[in-house]
Order: structure tokens, then C-alpha cells, then sequence
DNA sequence: GTCCTCACG
DNA sequence: ACGTACGTGAGGACG
């Protein structure tokens, strides 16, 4: 009903800052289009107006946002990534049919005070929507104003008005007039605040009526000699304080009649900006695959072969199905097997939830995974749903099961391309899917773990705490919650006055660098430092870990596939991956995770597989050298980083080198390194020049990929597997820099987890065929673990290591540790 | 649900 | 003037 009203800018702004940064694969951001969609969509809804307008500034700018004072770099005052958005913002409501008003020299304000005036002349209901209270004196008897809040919207009509502030709408201008306002550059009158203006005016009605009772006793000597000497400046406020009501616009309202929406434009901007989720909303399809680039939309020349005619395999609430497309059928979990390695093609939606459905150990034929390859194809999603992928691709969702088949043979499609496009079709194939019945199979053996050994080291651990926590309590001068950075802060900082400033956005930094830095000045902090420690120990692996131990005495972790950006498995539930071993206290942890009786552990890790991966990537000569001849690469580094003989080389010196070697591969700065090895920001810079053009092949390596990942858009592993970086687009500098360092580390993180997964399908095959009672059980990045029988051990042993050294052949050995023990703890 | 902290490679 | 190394998962506090 009526007329609806749009602040544009103070909607668009309100949705900028209320909801974080998100960018499309390009890296323009669409938070403030996004939410200034649901803001409309949600008001068209609510009020179902006959009539729509959208206002928006023209003005000279003026800084509104205390945040962005000073923000001098852009004349609208308007960080660039929200500017970036206005032009869509515009295009969107132009095809949505929706007038938008603007006009050289007035605000928005200006606009829906004209708009809103017109519709009380004539009659019409006008809701204003607006993030700002600037609008009130607009209200009346038809115009309401609806002020956007982040609980839901609340409507100001005069009613309303009266009672929150106490005077009308109207007198909302006078109001100003005295206590200024600042985000508009009103001056009103100084020293006058809120308070004392609602005050002053609910007595005396107006300015006017103020300045002829200065004498009254209700006004106290000191805002008396306020108002005076600021009443031209009041009188001057008042005036800057009125919206204007007869802006230079069309103000016949029946032309503001929505249009017929655009519906192929609308597609068009929406899928630029790839929100697949408003689209959905607004019942359109995407009008272009997403993923590829602008070369790969032109390349569609060597267009991938069409699928051949092939089972289509499906998991759905417990059972699979699988037949050709439109003519499933159930798979009994009896006949699964038989299926499984039948000849037919399979094309699998989720080959390792259909493994874990069937119970099967492998499906054989496997041409195509949906999942697997959606995540080649973005590996920045974590939403590989059927539904979630439609909406992505461009393909309609189909209800029934026969239905889905339908869309996943269309998705199938849809992503071959892509994956055949962008050269990642052998790391689906040869990669990840013989890799998912591997991780199957890991965690359907799990690990055994000594409950009992766990139990009574958490009983130690709790006594130790507890007694800490007393002698902390003590020095504190009472009990309070250690574990709450909040109240730590508090103690440690204004109890205790101990030096240290304000980090975080909600209060002081408590972490463990903080406490490193102050451990010297008061006795509570290494206690602190000391209770951390246990707690987390006790909390997150003994309680934590106590609770995902199976019947079987084993705890079975879940690896997932598709869960990281760089390639590697990420594990959960429990996180297997981070179970401690930097600490003497920690490393205890590991003599819980053992093999059973009559078995042993087998632990073979890598030795410095991403420097290696480095050194082969870059050719670089020297550090191919140094692996080459198998000589210690630390010593080497700081040999040549420090221009030392290697024979010279301290402790102290390796230990600076190894932290720039990490330092390198992670896309180092000055900074980060001179916080890490303890030396000045300037040492820092220079140990980083020195190994730059010790190892200048690194160096030229380095500033490659960066060029040619801006170029592009993305950086790939050695397999081909990729990932896009969309930051390196952003014009915020921080996230150019971010975009830079990923570009330098995920080609060799990723590729070193293209390595070990390629090594952990032939250790799988090999201990298979062996006939040996061998299995692999766990994966830490670099690092697998296999429980064989004691009588085994030594030959799965010895296959282990051939299998990992000879996953692949590069310019450097790839040299493999082996330990073989009872506990993990034994095997390090 | 988000933040902080901290465990691992 | 600010923030500052890559990739994860988990627990507790707090609003």
C-alpha cells in the first residue's frame, strides 16, 4: 500500500558495514548490493507498496562516518570496495523496474522530504526506509518512517516520536538546532548536548521560544551563556537542519509505478557479481558458468568430449542408488558389492559417502565424482551440495530421485568441462578418486587408544591445575576466571597494572606472545602461561578425546576431501592432526595412541618436503644442490644467509635459517620474521635480501607466480590442481599483500599434498597385494602412519619408504624418515 | 554465532 | 596509520 521510500545511500551503507566483506571470485565486493537487496526484497514484502523510489546523494560529499574521517584517498568519503558497489547497486534497481532519484546539489534527504510531502498532499501512505534519524521531521499522519536497526526494523510515527523523544516531529529540527550534528557538519550550539536540547525545547516549543525566555529559572547560568553566544550559530543550524521539501524532482507520484523487471539483465549483474543465492531468491538462473575464466569461456572450442552413456550413482537418506539417468534404482546394501565391481562406468555424486553407505572397500570404474570435482573446480567453497552446486552451475534442481539424476548427469557436465578446461581433469581421476576409499578405509580402522593411560594423565593434569590456579588466585587477590581473556585482561592489567596495551578489538590481548613479553614482571604470569597449558591439555585431548573413543577401544577420525584451499586432508572429530608433540608435557599425549596387542606402529614422514618441492619448482640451483648432497638444509642456509663457512655454523645461526626457510615457503615479510627469531625488523629485512640472492632462483621463482597469479587470477600445483585468489584483485592493500603470500605458499603446500596423497594410493595398493597384515591408519600432512603385526613390521616398513621416496620424481630426493614402535611417542 | 586462544604440519 | 607468514580444528567465554 502506498508510496515506499528508499535512503539508497544510508541502506547501502548500513549493509556495507553490517555485514563482512564479501567478494566474488574477482574480488568485487557485493556486501552492501547484497544486503540492500534483502532490505528491499524484505520492505516489498512487508508493505507490498504500489509506488517505489530510491534516493541517493549527489552532493558534494561530506565525511558522515566518524570511521572514514580522513579517509582522504577517495573524495566521496566511501571506502573503495562500498564505491565499487554503487554502479551495480544501480544497474540491480534499474532492472528491478525501480525508479531511482538523484539530483546535482541535494542529498537523499532532500529528495524523500520532497517525495514524502507530495504524497501527504495528495493523500498517499509513505513509508521511508532509512539507517538514519535524520528523517524524523518528515513524520506525519500518512509518512512513517521505518529506521533500519540490526534487530529488525521499527516504525516512527508521530505517537512514537512523542514518546521517545517528547516533543513532535517537527520540532525534531529545532531540536538540532541547538545540539548540532556532527556527521552533518551542524554546528548547532556548543556545549549543547542532546539531553539539554530535548530538554530546552520540550519547554519551550521552539528556538524562538528559547531565545525569549533566556531569563527563565529553568535555564542555568552556564547553557544561558551557551545559548548566547552561540545563537548564530543556532539560527544559522536551524536552517541546515530542515530537509528541503521542493527538491527539482518529478514529483508525480504515479510515475513511480514499479516497471516490468528486467529479468535477463537482472541475471546478468547478479551472475557477474556471482550471488547464486539472491538469484535463487528472485527465481533466475545464472546466466554463465562462474568458474572459468574469461580466456576459459572463450576456449569453449576444445570443448570437452560429452559424457559417455554411464551409470549415475546417488547416496540419499541411507541408501545409493545408481542406473542410468532417469531410470535408477536401489542398490540393496547386499548387492553393493557385486555392483561396486561391475564393469559399468560409474559417475558417483559422493564416491566416499557412498564407500561409507555401502560399506563397499572400493567401487571400481569410477570415471567422474561431482563433489570431488567441484571441489577441483573451487576448492574455496564448503558447500558441495546438490542444491548448493545447481544454483552455481546454472542447473535446475530436479525433487524426485529420478529427477536428481537428471540434474547430476547436468552438473556432471557442466563440471567436466570446467575440470577438462582448466587442465585439473588428472588430479580428479589420478588423484582424488582413488584416494577416497584410502581415507575410507583409514577411518573405518581408526586407532587404538590406551583409555586408561589417558584417564589417569588427566587426573595428574587436573590436580596440577588446580593447585596452580590456587597459587594464581592468590597472587590476584581472589578467584576469578582464568580462562576468560576478559577477566585475565583485567587482572593482569589494572589489578596488577602490568605493562602491556590494548590489542584486540574487544579488550586486551591475553595471548601467549603477551605473556611471553611481561613472564619476568610479575610471578602470576608464567603460572598463567603454566595453566593454559594444562587446561588445554586437559580440555581439548583428554575430555575431548575421551569422548570420541568407539566401543572397539579405537577412535575413528573423519578426513575430509574437500575441506581445505590448498589440496591438503583436514581431519576431525578427532582433529588428529594436531595432536601435541612440541612440548615435553604434550608429547605424553602420544603414548595413548598405540597399536594393539601383537601390532606395532609404523611412522614415515617426509624431511622438509615443501622446501623440496621449492627447490624442485624453482629451479633453483644452490638449494637443488644442498638436497642433492644430502648435507643439513638449515646449516646450509645460514651458511650462505650469514656468509659463513658451513663448518662455522652455530646452533643459533641454523636456528635463525630454519625460521626463514619456514619463513619462505609461507611468502615471508620482515615483520613476521624478526617477531619470530627475536632480532630487529631492519636484521630481519636484511637476512631476507641475503637469501633472496643467495637463492636467487627462488627469488625469480617467487616474483613469477605472483605475476602471472595476478595475470591469471590463480596458481596451480605441479599436478595442475588450482586455486583461485581472488584478493589479488581487491584495491585494500592488506588483502593484495594476503593474496600475494597465498600465491607464493599454495603451490608448494599444495603440491606436497598432491605427494603424499599420490604415495598414500600406492602404500594403499601395495600393502593390499603384499598379503602383508599392514594397514595405514593415519595421515599428518606429511607424515603417515601404518599399523602392521609385529612379524610384518620391518617388510611394510621398507615398502613404506619405497612407496613415499618414489611417489614422484624430482630434481631432489625425496627422503623419507622411518620409526617403528609401540606408541606414537615411541616412533619420534 | 563470534571471538580468542592454541594445538599441529 | 595500520597490520603483518601458509594451512587447519576445537574448546571456552560471552552476548
Amino acid at each position: 500500500m502506498g508510496f515506499l521510500v528508499i535512503d539508497g545511500n544510508s541502506i547501502l551503507n548500513r549493509a556495507y558495514y553490517g555485514i563482512r566483506v564479501l567478494t566474488n571470485s574477482k574480488g568485487v565486493a557485493t556486501n552492501a548490493v547484497t544486503g540492500f537487496m534483502n532490505t528491499l526484497l524484505m520492505l516489498e514484502k512487508d508493505i507490498s507498496p504500489d509506488m517505489i523510489a530510491v534516493a541517493f546523494d549527489l552532493k558534494a560529499p561530506t565525511f558522515r562516518h566518524k570511521m572514514y574521517d580522513g579517509y582522504k584517498a577517495n573524495r566521496k568519503g566511501m571506502p573503495d570496495d562500498l564505491a565499487q558497489q554503487l554502479p551495480y547497486m544501480k544497474k540491480i534497481i534499474s532492472a528491478m523496474g525501480i525508479a531511482i532519484i538523484e539530483k546535482e546539489g541535494y542529498e537523499a534527504d532532500d529528495i524523500i522530504g520532497t517525495i514524502s510531502a507530495s504524497c501527504a498532499k495528495q493523500g498517499v501512505p509513505c513509508t521511508v526506509s532509512t539507517g538514519d534519524r535524520d528523517s524524523f521531521q518528515l513524520v506525519n499522519e500518512l509518512v512513517t518512517v521505518r529506521l533500519a536497526k540490526t534487530k529488525g526494523d521499527v516504525y516512527y510515527t508521530p505517537a512514537v516520536i512523542e514518546e521517545e523523544y517528547g516533543v513532535t516531529p517537527l520540532q525534531m529540527i529545532e531540536v538540532k538546532a541547538l545540539m548540532g550534528d556532527s556527521s552533518d557538519n551542524i554546528p548547532g550550539v556548543a556545549g549543547i548536548g542532546e539531553k539539554t536540547a530535548l530538554a530546552l525545547i520540550k519547554e519551550f516549543k521552539s528556538v524562538d521560544g528559547v531565545y525569549e525566555n533566556l531569563d527563565s529559572p529553568d535555564i542555568t547560568k552556564g547553557v544561558r551563556a551557551k545559548l548566547e553566544s552561540g545563537k548564530d550559530s543556532c539560527y544559522m543550524s536551524r536552517q541546515l537542519a530542515k530537509i528541503c521539501l521542493t527538491a527539482p524532482i518529478d514529483t508525480e507520484l504515479e510515475h513511480y509505478r514499479p516497471a516490468k523487471r528486467n529479468d535477463e539483465e537482472l541475471a546478468g549483474i547478479l551472475s557477474e557479481l556471482e550471488m547464486y543465492k539472491m538469484l535463487q531468491k528472485l527465481g533466475l538462473h545464472p546466466t554463465s558458468a562462474p568458474t572459468g575464466s574469461k580466456e576459459a569461456q572463450a576456449e569453449k572450442s576444445a570443448a570437452p568430449q560429452p559424457l559417455p552413456d554411464a551409470d549415475i550413482v546417488l547416496c540419499d537418506g541411507g541408501s545409493i542408488y545408481a542406473g542410468k539417468v532417469g531410470a535408477l534404482s536401489e542398490i540393496s546394501l547386499a548387492d553393493a558389492e557385486k555392483y561396486a565391481h561391475s564393469d559399468s562406468e560409474k559417475y558417483t555424486f559422493d564416491i566416499k559417502e557412498t564407500l561409507g553407505i555401502s560399506g563397499c572397500e572400493s567401487i571400481d570404474n569410477v570415471k567422474f565424482d561431482t563433489t570431488l570435482a567441484a571441489y577441483l573446480a573451487d576448492p574455496d567453497s564448503n558447500d558441495y551440495s546438490m542444491q548448493r552446486l545447481c544454483v552455481q552451475y546454472g542447473v535446475p534442481m530436479g525433487e524426485s530421485l529420478q529427477e536428481k539424476s537428471i540434474t547430476a548427469a547436468a552438473l556432471d557436465n557442466a563440471l567436466n568441462a570446467v575440470i577438462t578446461d582448466t587442465g585439473s581433469m588428472t588430479v580428479l581421476t589420478d588423484i582424488e578418486i582413488p584416494l577416497a576409499k584410502v581415507l575410507t578405509a583409514m577411518e573405518r580402522e581408526g586407532v587404538k587408544v590406551d583409555v586408561e593411560g589417558i584417564k589417569r594423565f588427566g587426573e595428574q593434569i587436573s590436580k596440577k591445575a588446580e593447585d596452580i590456579s590456587r597459587e594464581i588466585y592468590d597472587y590476584a587477590g581472589g578467584e576469578f576466571n582464568i580462562g576468560s581473556p576478559k577477566q585475565l585482561g583485567t587482572v593482569l592489567f589494572e589489578k596488577l597494572e602490568l605493562p602491556g596495551s590494548k590489542k584486540t578489538k574487544t579488550g586486551y590481548s591475553t595471548n601467549a606472545e603477551v605473556l611471553e613479553s611481561i613472564a619476568d614482571k610479575h610471578p602470576i604470569v608464567p603460572l598463567i602461561t603454566e595453566y593454559r597449558a594444562l587446561t588445554k591439555l586437559q580440555n581439548t585431548y583428554v575430555t575431548g578425546l575421551l569422548k570420541v573413543v568407539g566401543e572397539d577401544g579405537r577412535v575413528h577420525s573423519t578426513f575430509k576431501q574437500t575441506e581445505t584451499r590448498t589440496g591438503r586432508i583436514s581431519s576431525a572429530e578427532p582433529n588428529i592432526q594436531n595432536i601435541p608433540v612440541r612440548t615435553p608435557l604434550g608429547r605424553e599425549m602420544r603414548r595413548f595412541f598405540t597399536a594393539k596387542d601383537g601390532y606395532l606402529l609404523i611412522d614415515a614422514d617426509y624431511s622438509q618436503i615443501e622446501l623440496r618441492v621449492l627447490a624442485h619448482i624453482s629451479g633453483d640451483e644452490t638449494m637443488r644442490k644442498a638436497f642433492n648432497e644430502g648435507v643439513d638444509i638449515h646449516t646450509v642456509t645460514a651458511s650462505q644467509v650469514f656468509d659463513q663457512p658451513v663448518q662455522w655454523v652455530t646452533p643459533e645461526l641454523r636456528s635463525k635459517a630454519k625460521a626463514v626457510n619456514f619463513g619462505i615457503v609461507y611468502g615471508i615479510g620482515a615483520f613476521s620474521l624478526s617477531k619470530d627469531i627475536g632480532v630487529s625488523v631492519s636484521k630481519a629485512s636484511e637476512y631476507i635480501k641475503a637469501y633472496l640472492s643467495k637463492y636467487s632462483g627462488i627469488a625469480h621463482y617467487m616474483e613469477q607466480t605472483v605475476a602471472k597469479a595476478k595475470r591469471d587470477g590463480y596458481v596451480e600445483t605441479m599436478f595442475g590442481r588450482r586455486r583461485y585468489i581472488k584478493e589479488l584483485a581487491a584495491k585494500n592493500k592488506n588483502l593484495q599483500a594476503f593474496g600475494e603470500r597465498v600465491a607464493k605458499n599454495t603451490p608448494i603446500q599444495g603440491t606436497a599434498a598432491d605427494i603424499i596423497k599420490i604415495a598414500m594410493i600406492r602404500v594403499y595398493d601395495r600393502l593390499k597385494q603384499s598379503g602383508l597384515d599392514a594397514k595405514l591408519i593415519l595421515q599428518v600432512h606429511d607424515e603417515l602412519i601404518v599399523e602392521a603385526r609385529e612379524d610384518c613390521a620391518e617388510k611394510a616398513a621398507a615398502l613404506l619408504r619405497e612407496e613415499m621416496e618414489n611417489a614422484v620424481k624430482l630434481a631432489v630426493p625425496m627422503t623419507v624418515d622411518v620409526n617403528i614402535g609401540k606408541t606414537w611417542y615411541d616412533t619420534h
